[in-house]
DNA sequence: CATGAATGAGTTTTCATTCAT
DNA sequence: TATGAATGAAAACTCATTCAT
């Protein structure tokens, strides 16, 4: 979302914002042109329809987000830091952008978004690609980096979904605590300890 | 969910299958009508509206989810084979109402529920009471239940919506492995194996 | 209205009722249905469809106005007593059956009026009568006996919905000024002391 | 009603048609649509829905009505010409805006008026004003103003409701012995002549 | 390039009336 | 005779989109 043109800024400011806490079918034009500050003819001649604009924020965000979740990982470090900093930098995503993670979500299989946004991953690439990493290494358990990445993101929107929706407060600290369960999840586990019934 | 009568029956299953399949607002009342096989006069006799119908469905499975769910947790048994039921039941829920668990996890914060839907907890109570359980008898890591519960839930959901909405085939076998995940996620480690950075 | 019947006398009475307070249409077969307390099959039983009834309800309560108001005019004496009489009857009407006149007058050209309904004479017959009894006798005003008694009833319409539609009240005093102020609108005044300018 | 926009216009005066001729619960949309050659989404840009358009007419109608009995009282005539001006006035604005009066006097407590509406006297506001400038003037009968005025506009309404309710046709002549009628129904009468039962 | 007015196609909802039992 | 369930037809209203200026 490059934010050269002040009008198209601002109607993809507003439907993001919308869209988020309404849902798609819940808005209109007019509240978009409202919260906009721009008339609905302007709309259409920067966004070809309401679905094409959907989908641009859809995209955008995902981009947004997978490109935040790369930067976490740095060759040089441990896979331990690399996940601890990705989870960091998952955290730091839904603080800066509160809602958006769930936007994504929520809309993923919404009947408005065209085949080249469906076909993003919804699960973002970084943690599938460190997942990938570790089982190269047998640092995993045995199982696809796909699902050691479920695990993840999956309890991630999860903890989300309960500061959000629930008004449950989470505390940094147990959200760090939910990072450590995690990593427990994925790695392989030496000792027998765990197995007993 | 009761089915004595024939029409409320089919509006309820119609509703059901198009709400899951395509969302509540798009949806139309005529759709409704074509797939229970009743006018829509009809109903209207049995439901209030578009909205008393949804909130229906949701809360019948809701409490549907829970009941099953429950049913995996027998005193008797040691809390390892109990969660190995808990998830066995998840699936065999996913297995005979394919679909209802997206449509409960995507609908749950609709405009359209009305507060005795929302009230609804959202992750099950038969994990949370689970993990209460071992928290208690201090079997788990030191995290409140409720967050040990969201791991397990998360994670669970994830994997569902892999299969369902990105056709990734899971084998059973795989299941069980992220079965595995979350146990190691819950429960405490005593080794310091894990610990190292 | 003969209430022989009991359930089609509380329908009739019912129908008056909810009529008379906000008129035919805003009205539902299901209002009757609860305010009578009989079924709707029941309802058809008796009356073919909810027209039929509001003319049912119509015909006798003109009935009943009008003999109510026939009863006034006894031959024996003078036509100043006689028109004081009607006027009492009048009143007495409105107080014994407390919105009807306004309904007669309300729904006179309403779309459900049959012809027959349609048919009966909107100004009561023995206010008419005594106009025409009284033109012949040459004791009233050169003017046509259905215009003189436009002016009786007109005023007295006019009276009735300033007291009921706009709260005004008006003392049984007043009542019998304006009386006396029509009487002097009908009756031949042969003083000059009127025609002033 | 300024009838700068060509749209607005149609539809108001359809909405004047046809309210007056058959009430405002019988007309719908679709008919408006077709009288005043709009489409029915034109119709709701200018109105919010069927009910402002309805009050809107009310109050422009009530407002007309009033504005034109105003101009029949001027200062330097006598009350008897005043009178007799206003009762020209009356009979013009119903030539000239035939079924107003009545649409303005049945529709007055629709379920569908609003307060603002509601609000408006029924009776012409100068037809008070000239019985009241007449009671200080002892020029009347002693009975409240508004009493008088009733006697005024009751009179009248019934005569128009004759003429156009029973296609009773009444002469131009008759109905200025109607307006004599009533002023010696308001107007003081000192002899005792009348009085005599 | 900008815009306000216009609209078609669709949606939910209501209700008098019928009918099988 | 009595009734609850069923329904057809029509109602008000919405909204994404277009178009003349």
């Amino acid at each position: 979302m490059i934010f050269a043109d002040n009008k198209r800024e601002n109607i993809l400011l507003a439907g993001l914002k919308l869209f988020t806490a309404r849902g798609f079918e819940n808005i209109t034009l007019s509240e978009i042109q409202a919260n906009a500050k721009v008339t609905i003819a302007t709309f259409y001649r920067h966004f070809g329809n309401k679905e094409q604009l959907v989908n641009e924020i859809y995209r955008d965000m995902r981009h947004l987000l997978k490109s935040k979740l790369a930067a976490a990982l740095s060759e040089g470090e441990s896979v331990r830091v690399q996940y601890r900093e990705l989870w960091a930098q998952m955290m730091a995503f839904e603080r800066q952008y509160p809602g958006v993670i769930s936007f994504l979500e929520n809309r993923h299989h919404g009947a408005y978004l065209d085949e080249h946004s469906r076909a993003l991953q919804r699960i973002p690439q970084p943690i599938v690609a460190l997942m990938d990493h570790m089982h190269r290494d047998r640092a995993t358990k045995n199982a696809s980096p796909i699902l050691l990445a479920a695990v993840v993101w999956g309890t991630f929107i999860e903890l989300i979904k309960l500061r959000s929706q629930e008004h449950l407060s989470l505390s940094e600290e147990e959200l760090w605590v939910a990072e450590e369960c995690t990593w427990d999840a994925i790695r392989a586990i030496d000792t027998e300890a765990g197995r007993s019934n």
